[in-house]
Formats: structure tokens, sequence, C-alpha cells
DNA sequence: GAACTTATGTCGGTGC
DNA sequence: GCACCGACATAAGTTC
């Protein structure tokens, strides 16, 4: 027996495929993350560039949030928004 | 000795000291942490009922996170976020 | 009429019931927001003392966490956590 | 004058040449932040497959989590730990 | 110490 | 009806 003797040879090779399909599924996420974290600094590379031409990145990103909504959804938050800000006498723009 | 001979009296007496320091001080965080999750309840309690009769609980609370802004800093973010949009052609309002 | 001719007079009221509402929601959550971060406040402070007198903040705080699981739960995370380390041949303890 | 009357030709070429630069980099972030989501969304799948074949995602990022710390400070965490929660009468294992 | 990212919990929607 | 799923919100950790 492979192992010393606590189960038998098919329990063993059944422990053996689960633990080999963990660790492909471990190293596939794993590998993902590193990309994504490779490209994560890429985009605080590009913040670094914007903000070294003066740029302020922590409203680029205000901007980006904007841009990706979809125009209905954004035309309807910022009415509802200026609704709600109006009530309470919060002075927009 | 009180505890089976691995240590002696005095160091017996350091560790329990630790240990009930220790012990004391989480007791502490977690009564805290209680009544900050009591909080957090009724805050949800409050965005139910705003939403029962009507209001959009997520404009709240950006409308919330506004009012919470220093007037200067809500003004200058405000001023730059429309100078970014309108520089990328994206149209508030 | 009160505001400046825009509106009927019994709309204005809707608008200045329905404003008032919504001004007192708001005051509520902000109320409570204050009394969170108050505790919050004295959270942080507790772990500062902690720090002070040596111990970890990072580690209470993983010790608070497992404090506030249920029993069982607890035990049966701590025993799948160890099959999937020693699947991968990562040495806890 | 290329827009209608406020500005110099000069400043309008100013103007301009700020706003196709920021163009450029918000675009360039929203470029890497799609391929960001895309692996975000495959690492998700991942957990997915894991999970219809009967592994614990939670348990699984815990895993990755401590695969990625460096040993020494792996084994220290566990330690420390170790320590507080038997000051504590917390039964781990 | 501030901001960003990740992880966790919760909630509303949807499929079986 | 229950359970999964995505969205949202919060908390924690990490980094600059």
């Amino acid at each position: 027996m492979s192992e010393i003797g606590h189960n038998s040879a098919t329990a063993d090779q059944a422990e053996t495929g689960a633990n080999e399909r963990l660790r492909l599924l471990v190293e596939r996420v794993e590998r993902l993350e590193e990309e994504k974290q490779d490209i994560a600094d890429d985009i605080r590379a590009v913040y670094g560039e914007a903000k070294a031409v003066g740029f302020d990145p922590k409203i680029m990103r205000q901007v980006i949030r904007l841009r990706k909504m979809k125009p209905e959804d954004r035309v309807y938050q910022q009415q509802v928004l200026a609704t709600y800000a109006n009530a309470l006498g919060l002075d927009l723009l």
C-alpha cells in the first residue's frame, strides 16, 4: 500500500483524485488572480500618469463610474438626487 | 503547582495576568460591536421605512454622503467633475 | 401663494409634506450614523490600548470573529480547511 | 472662431489638448477595467465549478489566502492565534 | 492617515 | 416553497 495502512486502495485513489481536482482548481484561481493583479497594477500606473499631468484621480474614477452606467439609469439617478438635494436645501452644482 | 509541571509559579502568574487582560479587552470590543450592530439595524430599519413611503434608499445614501462633506470640498468636487464630464462629452444633469 | 407661481397650493403642500418626511428620515439616519461612528471610535481605541500592551490587533480580530461563530460552524470550517490544506500540502499549525 | 466667442483661439487649443489627453487616459483605464472584469468573471466561474463538484468556495478562498502568505508570516499568525484562543478558552482544531 | 481592494453578509429576484 | 444568484452595503486589510 502506498500510504501506510489507514485506508483501502480504492479510497486512497478517490482521495487522490479529489485532491488533484482541488489542486487544479486552486491553481487556476491563483493564475487568474495574478493576471488580475497585473492589470490592477497597470490601472494604478495610468492614474499615476494622469496625476502627474495634473488630473485628479479620484474625480476621474467618478467620471468613469458615471460613464459605465446606462444613460437612462444615470439620468434617473441624477434627477432623483437633485430632487432630494433640493428637498433638503443642499445646493448642488 | 496549579498546572502540571511545565512552568514556574511566577511564570504562571504572569501568563494568567496576560490572559486576563486579553480577555477583558476582547470582551470590551465584543460589547461595543454588539451596540454598533444594534445601531446598524436601526439604520437599516429607517431605510426600510423610507422605502415603504416611496423614497429610494440608494439615492438617500448618496445625499447623506454629500451632506457629510465639507461644503468647500463638495463644491470643488462637483466643479472638477463637471469639467471632466464636459471634456468627455458626458452630459450631467 | 407661498412659493412664487409655479404650482397649485395643494401641490405645494404635498411637496412640502414629502420634503419634510424625507428630511426627518435623513436626520434620523444621520443621528444614528453619528452614534455608530462614536462606537467605532471606541472600538478603535480599545485596539489601541491592546496594541500598547503588546497584543496584536489583527489577530485579536480573528479570535473575535471565531468566537462569534456558532461552535458547530467553527468546527466544520476548521475541519474542511485542514482537509484542503492537507490536500495541497500546506502545513498548518 | 471654432467655439462661439468665449475664449481666445490659443486657450481653446490648450483646452482641447487637455480634453484629449484626459479622454485618452480615461479610455485606457476603461479598457483595462474591462479586462480586469473579464478575469474576475473567470475566477467566479472557477469557484462555480468547484462548488458544483462539492468544494466549498469560501474555504477555498481561505486556503488560497494562506498559500499567498510568506511561510514565516503564516506560522507566526497561526501561533499567535493559537495562543490567544487558548488564553480565552476557545478550542481550535 | 486616507483611499482602494477584497471579503462577507444581506436582500431582492428568479428558477426548480 | 426553497435555494441559488447577482447587486448592494459594510467591514477589514493593504498600500501609499
